[in-house]
DNA sequence: CTTGACCTTCCACTTGCTGGAACCCTTATG
DNA sequence: CATAAGGGTTCCAGCAAGTGGAAGGTCAAG
């Protein structure tokens, strides 16, 4: 497979696909021409790559999940691990947007919204 | 004030007061010996700007805000719709965060976590 | 006089890509 | 055979929004 089919078949850009080689994560084989070759590993791996990224993984993370899925002999404690650690990151997101809509929210009822020139919203944000 | 006696109490980091000048948000004076001399007024849009940004305001959306807070003819109704905009993209990203709490959640759920190599966290992430 | 806290500038680095330029390779068509 | 489209390659720059660190100037206290 090209860079194109891989791509396609992984939902990933090219473009990312190349930085994740530049990063170690794939070493794929060279042609005569200088194209990579990937295999179905390889395009496994980038899935994996992929479906851990939109779970909010970091790169690190998943360098460390890689790692794990490639060692026969991974204890299923290790990634369960590391996925509560994320569990516990998406909560604390979820707590701060909550929060912030809250505010938003209270701010936004107060402001008349027509064309006076006072503003809570504005006043609000200016106070220390 | 100096530098130090703004970034107590604003909250925000020296740096990035200096990073905001940088980026025309603010202009003190300078004394003789260089350093920067705050007054009241700039210390109260530092303080605008962190209370924005910690509302998840872009840097883009300061400076339209900064703008409105400081013109007196401004209307309550161009910030209200700023608000609203910014309410939306939070709404979104809470609605996409619930959405990986849950296939976390499941995740974490099905694997057993004991130090038996099969894990279904990896199985899932892995197929395509 | 020296120490330590504070201030300055500048440059590099961060995360996770993305865009673009300039160029090479392959295949189909006139 | 030329050429044009649509792959592929490299490298360089840049995004947001700061952060870290080096190298050095300044100020107040002991």
């Amino acid at each position: 497979m090209n860079i194109g089919d891989v791509a396609e078949r992984s939902g990933l850009p090219a473009k990312t696909i190349r930085y994740y080689e530049d990063i170690g994560f794939i070493k794929p084989r060279r042609g005569l021409n200088g194209y990579r070759h990937f295999d179905e590993k390889e395009l496994h791996k980038l899935a994996f790559i992929g479906r851990a990224r939109s779970l909010g993984f970091t790169i690190e993370d998943c360098r460390s999940l890689l790692a794990l899925y490639e060692d026969k002999e991974r204890a299923s404690a290790d990634v369960k691990e590391i996925a509560k650690q994320n569990l516990k990151e998406i909560d604390a997101k979820i707590a701060d947007l909550r929060a912030m809509h809250t505010t938003l929210t209270h701010l936004i009822e107060e402001c008349a919204g027509d064309h006076r020139p006072d503003c809570p919203i504005l006043k609000n944000l200016g106070e220390i």
